[in-house]
DNA sequence: CTAGTCTTTTTTTTT
DNA sequence: AAAAGACTAG
């Protein structure tokens, strides 16, 4: 009998320490909210590594890095150091990581750029314009929704009218010109050697699929391989898992099928349930004890789930049985909402000294908290904002970004074009002109200093060229770049926009990550593939600060999180189901879901919140239902409050 | 060909 | 509120 550092017989109940210490095989882990889905992954960790596997020999595939790299520093801190040298992180980071290793496999022999979705609808939009489809007279779908109409294509794998017909049914005459617009939009990205999100997935499983040395190389690689939250995988995902479990079939997947709420994206939480299928012999493993809510809020979710149509059975318990039931609290309108929910944060942290952190407002949209954000802010209570507008589809840190991206990328176009845009009596023809001199000249950057004109804007060029020069001398020198880039852009932005001063002080929180990087690209590719979620999200200053703060979160943005005290608000049909759901049943189930997610992250108290008389200008028309997930509940789960003014 | 003004749209969720 | 698009004057 081996002895091992760990008690792991005492630290995990019977079927997470199954688990822990079942290590060969596929392996499916059905685990429930709050079931200790993250601290079986942590300890499995460990035990591999008790047990004589090298640590690099293990790969860990979760959502965001963050949980990866919270996975892993725990287990650190339970045995050793050889834990953090596990490789952890995104489906989209590790096969960034493995293509620019293999690029020449793929004929991207300069390497690549990534473009993030405002690129992509940017490089869409040049060639729907190119083909003047944008006429008053013919109706084409927006950049967006054809970016959209693409990629969900590649990540459903279905055919573009396939696509249109379910999704988009008034453009399916569309089709054709739909398809060949993908095509050139295929080979641009080629030509300036850039990938999109799903390229990045599907030239890895290609890789794997069609390479056989490099998948059997990479297989025998990773001789032990989990993925966190399967549920929110697409089927590129998981035909990259078994790609590369091909050698040894020791994969263990965590999920839980009712938690799945990314099919927008093209996750099909069905990828959870047709695991045992691809993987014969697969042992399932169901973790039903919550340690996390009290039983009167785990009652509640449980019978909410009771409304989805599929999935596995399951039925959460607690031993922490007594609890106060959750609360639906119906009020007038977004004032009085507002005025309930700081009023009661403002209670609980006096009164039971419940502190900031330890509570959380959770939203369908982002834009749903605007109001209750002026109303914290009046009341001087701190909060931090998940979700919602990304950092990076910001005008300015679109062109900070670019200005560095040519240095690393010198056919990205799209920046090229954007950085000439910025001059004065520059427009989008002489944009494009010079644009095109320099991808013509075939020498990266330097093609700008081949380009000879005598126009207005001759100076701007020079100023520019002035500042390629320095950044080339100093391109081992991240800050010292991040200052000649601000430099250059300041008078730019100052002569553009009217809040200049506060955008500048973001570019600068932006431009101070550079300091923890070696390399420019690496800085690159994490903006692109982890961009920071919100701008005070320097971790180290939230969590030194004496301050605490409030949590404002999407739901999507709140996976895997839990609070003592969770607020919902809108529960109302429209808002939360969205308007957009509410006449497909498919869709309607995912909301459910995102319900049952946010419902879950509460451990002692859950209110929900909905107002009842609501103008929504989309549909020119009041909302004063509620949420009829809530509705159908049994009323002896769920204490129902009116309050009138 | 660009700058400037006015109008429309955007928001469902994110790697 | 901010950004994209439409339109016009110079």
């Amino acid at each position: 009998m081996k002895s091992y550092q760990l008690s792991y017989e005492t630290e995990l109940n019977e079927a997470q320490y199954q688990a822990v210490t079942l290590h060969d095989g596929p392996i499916l882990v059905i685990a429930g909210a709050g079931t200790g889905k993250t601290r079986t992954l942590t300890y499995r960790v460990a035990h591999l590594i008790e047990d004589g596997v090298p640590p690099e020999k293990i790969l860990l595939l979760t959502f965001t890095r963050k949980a990866a790299e919270e996975m892993l520093s725990r287990a650190s801190k339970l045995l050793d150091h050889r834990c953090s040298q596990v490789t952890g992180g995104t489906f989209h980071s590790f096969a960034n990581r493995i293509l620019r290793r293999y690029a020449p496999r793929i004929q991207f022999n300069h390497g690549f750029s990534i473009m993030d979705t405002t690129d992509v609808q940017s490089m869409i939009n040049t060639i729907r314009n190119e083909w003047h489809l944008n006429t008053r007279e013919r109706h084409f779908p927006n950049k967006a929704t054809i970016a959209s109409i693409i990629s969900k294509s590649i990540n459903k794998n279905k055919s573009i009218l396939e696509i249109l017909e379910s999704e988009h049914a008034h453009f399916s005459h569309e089709a054709t010109t739909l398809i060949k617009l993908q095509h050139a939009y295929q080979q641009k990205k080629r030509a300036q050697f850039a990938m999109d999100y799903d390229d990045l997935l599907v030239y890895l499983r290609d890789l794997l699929k069609l390479q056989k040395d490099v998948r059997d190389f990479l297989s025998n690689q990773y001789l032990y391989i989990m993925v966190d939250e399967y549920q929110d995988t697409n089927i590129i995902q998981s035909e990259i898992v078994r790609l590369l479990a091909s050698q040894h079939q020791n994969v263990m997947v965590v999920g839980d099928d009712a938690q799945s709420i990314y099919a927008f994206r093209g996750a099909h939480y069905k990828n959870i349930l047709n695991f045992p299928k691809h993987f014969p012999g697969t042992t399932v493993i169901k973790l039903e004890e919550n340690y996390r809510s009290r039983q009167p809020i785990l009652s509640m979710t449980n019978a909410m789930l009771q409304q989805a149509d599929e999935g596995f059975s399951k039925n959460l318990y607690s031993k922490q049985e007594k609890g106060t039931l959750p609360k639906m609290i119906i009020l007038p309108d977004e004032d009085t909402q507002s005025r309930f929910v700081v009023e009661m944060i403002t209670k609980f942290s006096k009164k039971n000294k419940i502190k900031l952190q330890d509570m959380a407002v959770l939203f369908r949209n982002a834009f749903h908290s605007n109001h209750l954000e002026i109303a914290l802010k009046n009341q001087g209570i701190d909060y931090v904002k998940y979700g919602g507008l990304k950092i990076l589809d910001k005008l300015h840190v679109k062109d900070f970004l670019s200005l560095l991206r040519i240095m690393v990328y010198p056919y990205d176009e799209l920046s090229w074009r954007r950085i000439f845009l910025m001059m004065k009596n520059v427009g989008a023809k002489t944009a494009e002109k010079i644009t095109q001199h320099i991808i013509d000249e075939q020498i990266g950057f330097q093609g700008l200093f081949t380009f000879k004109t005598r126009s207005k804007y001759s100076a701007q060029l020079d100023q520019l060229k002035n500042m390629l020069e320095s950044i080339d001398q100093y391109i081992h020198d991240l800050p010292a770049i991040a200052q000649l880039v601000l430099n250059y852009y300041q008078p730019i932005l100052e002569r553009t926009v009217d809040n200049a001063p506060q955008r500048m002080a973001e570019l600068r929180n932006i431009a101070e990550m550079m300091q923890r990087y070696e390399e420019l690209d690496h800085y690159l590719t994490d903006m692109a593939l982890e961009p920071p979620n919100t701008l005070v999200d320097d971790e180290t200053e939230l969590d030194n600060a004496d301050k605490s703060f409030l949590t404002l979160s999407t739901i999507h943005s709140a996976k895997g999180l839990e609070w003592r005290v969770v607020f919902i608000i809108w529960a109302l049909d429209g808002r939360f189901p969205t308007i957009h759901a509410l006449n497909s049943p498919e869709s309607l189930e995912e909301e459910l879901r995102l319900m049952y997610v946010a419902t879950t992250r509460a451990k002692e108290r859950l209110f929900i919140t909905c107002p009842t008389n609501v103008y929504d200008r989309a549909l020119d028309g009041f909302l004063d239902t509620p949420s009829s997930f809530i509705q159908n509940l049994p009323k002896a789960l769920i204490k129902w409050h009116y309050i009138d003014e």
